[in-house]
DNA sequence: CAACGAAATGTGACGTTTTG
DNA sequence: CAAAACGTCACATTTCGTTG
């Protein structure tokens, strides 16, 4: 089942689909894939597989429907046992409350990352709120341009993401507030820190979310304005160019030590 | 309005767990 | 135990917002 317009299969190839039928299976399925991965809800056990074939079986179409899974709707899916059910429900149960920075990344909004998500996120506040802004009062927030304005104000005065919205809420996630907390006085606080090469004591994803924990902001590239680059092993072009631009470098054990970690 | 830095997007490879 | 499926990571390229 092809959709008649962009001719796309159903297949995870990550490639970012825009075709123009509102009801294009290829974008719906990557839609689904996107909100499930890491960048997304980041529900464990659910990827592109489960969801092509519950998408095929028409057990869902929209993000919204995820929540309304049941049992035997998993079970009916080949390969599937009673263990790895279980986590699934139990992984999408541990989403149903989510930040709202969190959510407005998940939705998959054009030119909204993580970081615009967040950024978006403290501003507004609540759900509603973000709703009610126009193009205008949203460029006003710090980082937030034309083209992202507009990618925001389109998603939320769009029919069918409202419903999708409205679906979600009902079958109980809740949109909880930003919570912002002042960091303590360290190191780290307002600097901004780039990491390359592989951490022996952490990963990179929960480097960064401890950078940030301590007022810090993670950065992926390095320039001028970079204040320290945190080399693992294996470290990349980027230690090169900290060389370069005589940026402070910082092994794993000095970044531990810094950061209260050691 | 061009240059620049940061963020978003795209690409590809590899490790781990579970099912049957 | 092998295939399938999920998870993780590094990094290159493109796009966006800001600034002089």
């Amino acid at each position: 089942e092809k959709c008649p317009v962009c001719n796309f299969p159903l297949q995870h190839e990550d490639i970012y689909i825009r075709c123009v039928n509102p009801s294009c299976p290829a974008k719906e399925y990557e839609t689904l894939c996107f909100f499930v991965s890491k960048d997304g809800m980041d529900i464990e056990y659910v990827g592109p597989e489960l969801l092509k074939r519950l998408y095929e079986q028409k057990k869902i179409k929209t993000i919204a429907d995820i929540y309304a899974l049941t049992r035997d709707d998993l079970l009916q899916v080949e390969r599937m046992g009673d263990k790895i059910v279980d986590k699934i429900l139990d992984s999408i149960n541990q989403r149903r409350k989510v930040s709202l920075s969190h959510f407005l990344r998940a939705l998959g909004i054009r030119n909204v990352g993580e970081h615009i998500a967040k950024v978006i996120a403290r501003h507004v506040r609540s759900l509603d709120k973000l709703q009610e802004l126009s193009p205008q009062e949203l460029m006003r927030i710090p980082e937030v341009g034309p083209g992202v304005a507009q990618s925001v104000y389109d998603f939320f005065h769009n029919k069918e993401s409202l419903e999708i919205i409205k679906k979600m809420l009902d079958n109980g996630v809740t949109v909880h507030e930003e919570v912002v907390e002042e960091a303590s006085e360290n190191p780290f606080k307002g600097k901004t820190v780039v990491f390359t090469g592989t951490l022996k004591s952490m990963s990179r994803q929960e480097a960064e979310s401890l950078i940030e924990s301590l007022g810090g902001k993670a950065s992926g590239s390095v320039s001028k304005k970079t204040d320290f680059v945190v080399a693992g092993e294996e470290a990349g072009s980027k230690l090169d160019k900290a060389k370069a631009l005589n940026v402070r470098i910082l092994s794993e054990e000095e970044f531990l030590k810094m950061a209260g970690r050691a």
